[in-house]
RNA sequence: GGCCCCAUGGUCAAGUGGUCAAGACAUCGCCCUUUCACGGCGGUAACCCGAGUUCGAACCUCGGUGGGGUCACCA
């Protein structure tokens, strides 16, 4: 009984993709594919003032890093293009003209100057209809004449137009609340919104996945469908994600869209992940999914209805999942760049130290600076030494060390068992608690209060020559005390 | 201002007439421990307000308040 499933993706290339365009895209996605239809990638570029060069492969290279495939687009021909609207602007006209014919548009040719004139005290204008009732002769006439004009949709009087929203449900709107909007602009050119209804329907959408930006508009365009005798596509809106509680997330701010974050150290797959769980929660209330799990869980019912706020800190968080959920070989190869591009890069055993950042950090750009410490060593406070619950002070640091550096010296095979176990039992030997040497071991080692690992791991890393180095650097500084 | 929409902890949210109102992030405390993390355990913290309907409202109705959206020859 059903068609098949066909939703959009309609960006406009004007730069890199924010957040909450990615999620509209995304769930127009996951309905498609939850319901095995067909997902399409629409380009909207009528507005060459805001068009951004390369922003049609931004768009691609976006939707591609994130996951989202789409099974027509403008490289992926399905038989209903050009799917890049600055190509379909032969149709509006011809779509426009037909509209008039029957009956559900007009020409117009009011003047700007006149338009002006009709502003309320809100500055907001509404057409007065002034053109609608025109004879067809003298329509005829001023368009033999030359005159220039607009054609205008020609909305019932009095009546009321409501649809089923399938997220936010019914939605009235009086007919008298809605302009008689212009279709074709003066210069031949489709306003958004036709192209927009007449692109959805050629192209064989059966659901509109969009912004709340147009859940009261939505009434005027199923107008516009009802005039040319088409079936009105089904309708899901969704909230939009804000900043804060009365701030809109937009591109304005910045740091909003994907390719930013993807550079800040955040893994595609958790991006998406996290902005798919802003507005919409699966039945059994999971966090990390893959893609495959969302796609299985999408369900309309589970839709918000209300706005959300997007929170960089758990979406640090779920990236952080996603990172400690990856094997050592993984994460070493995600995090290497950023090892490599460290003060530190290429001075120590990167894959040791990898496997020292991956429960550590959140974000993969935290790692750099996690790890600056050890290209930065010298004279330090000796107060860091001393430490209540380990029950070691000055003293038992001198001791500490020099049993570690006897402990270490000799040692052939270094690596984290080897240390330890010469530690260990060095600080055996000594009658000394191995907390109280390992403590103070690190602390000398590295000349930080706090490190991304112990003095066993710390030694590994830094490597036997060095570590001997900086130990006895460390004693020098406690004899001077 | 007209019209449309929204309202559960700081944040994301479950909840669809009877719950001690889930869970997650953040936050705080404890445990683990070789500092820091990771991990484990626990705490603080919410139904915007007011009327109804009902034996009984976070859930239904109305009003208020607050917030968002929209009213272009932009998309």
């Amino acid at each position: 009984m059903d068609k098949t499933v066909r939703t959009r993706f309609a960006p406009s290339p004007t730069g890199f993709m924010h957040i909450g365009n990615l999620r509209t895209g995304l769930y127009a996605y996951l309905f498609a594919r939850k319901n095995g239809g067909k997902f399409i990638l629409r380009i909207e570029d009528t507005d060459r003032e805001r068009m951004v060069d390369g922003a049609i492969e931004m768009v691609y290279r976006t939707l591609a890093t994130a996951g989202i495939d789409y099974d027509e687009g403008p490289d992926r021909d399905g038989g209903v293009g050009p799917y890049i609207q600055s190509d379909r602007m032969s149709l509006y006209r011809e779509y426009a003209e037909k509209l008039v014919e029957l009956g559900g548009a007009y020409y117009c040719f009011c003047t700007k100057e006149r338009l002006e004139g009709l502003q309320d005290e809100n500055g907001t204008h509404t057409y007065d209809k002034h053109c609608r009732n025109l004879s067809k002769e003298e329509v005829a006439a001023r368009l033999a004449a030359g005159e220039p004009y607009v054609i205008r949709q020609k909305v019932p009087e009095h009546v009321v137009s409501s649809y089923e929203d399938m997220v936010f449900g019914e939605i009235s709107v009086s007919s008298d609340d809605i302009e008689d909007g212009i279709l074709l602009k003066s210069d031949g050119m489709p306003t958004y919104n036709f192209a927009n209804v007449v692109d959805d329907h050629l192209m064989g959408i059966t659901h509109v996945i969009r912004g709340t930006e147009y859940l009261s508009s939505t009434p005027k365009y199923n107008l516009i469908y009802d005039a040319f005798g088409w079936e009105r596509p089904r309708y899901m809106h969704l909230p939009p994600i804000m900043k804060d509680a009365t701030r809109k997330l937009s591109k304005r701010f910045g740091d909003a869209n994907f390719e930013d974050f993807v550079a800040k150290g955040y893994l595609p797959q958790a991006i998406v992940n996290y902005i798919a769980l802003l507005g919409w929660c699966p039945k059994d209330n999971r966090e990390k999914m893959t893609m495959e799990e969302m796609t299985e869980e999408f369900d309309v019912s589970g839709i918000s209805t209300s706005s959300s706020i997007f929170d960089e800190a758990k979406m640090r968080w779920l990236n952080g999942e996603y990172l400690k959920a990856m094997t050592e070989e993984e994460f070493y190869k995600v995090s290497a760049p950023y090892i490599a591009a460290s003060k530190v890069g290429g001075k120590y055993d990167e894959a040791e130290i990898a496997r020292l950042m991956q429960t550590r950090v959140d974000i993969l750009s935290e790692i750099p600076d996690k790890i600056a410490f050890l290209d930065d060593f010298g004279e330090y406070d000796l107060g860091m030494y001393v430490h209540q619950k380990m029950k070691v002070d000055l003293n038992v640091a001198k001791q500490a060390v020099k049993v570690s550096i006897d402990a270490i010296k000799d040692l052939d095979v270094w690596n984290e068992e080897s240390i330890k176990d010469a530690v260990k039992a060095a600080a055996e030997a000594a009658g000394m608690k191995s907390g109280q040497v390992m403590f103070s071991m690190r602390v000398a080692l590295t000349g930080q209060p706090s490190t991304p690992g112990g003095a066993i791991e710390m030694a590994v890393v830094l490597g036997k020559e060095e570590s001997l180095r900086r130990l006895e650097f460390s004693q020098e500084m406690l004899a001077r005390a």
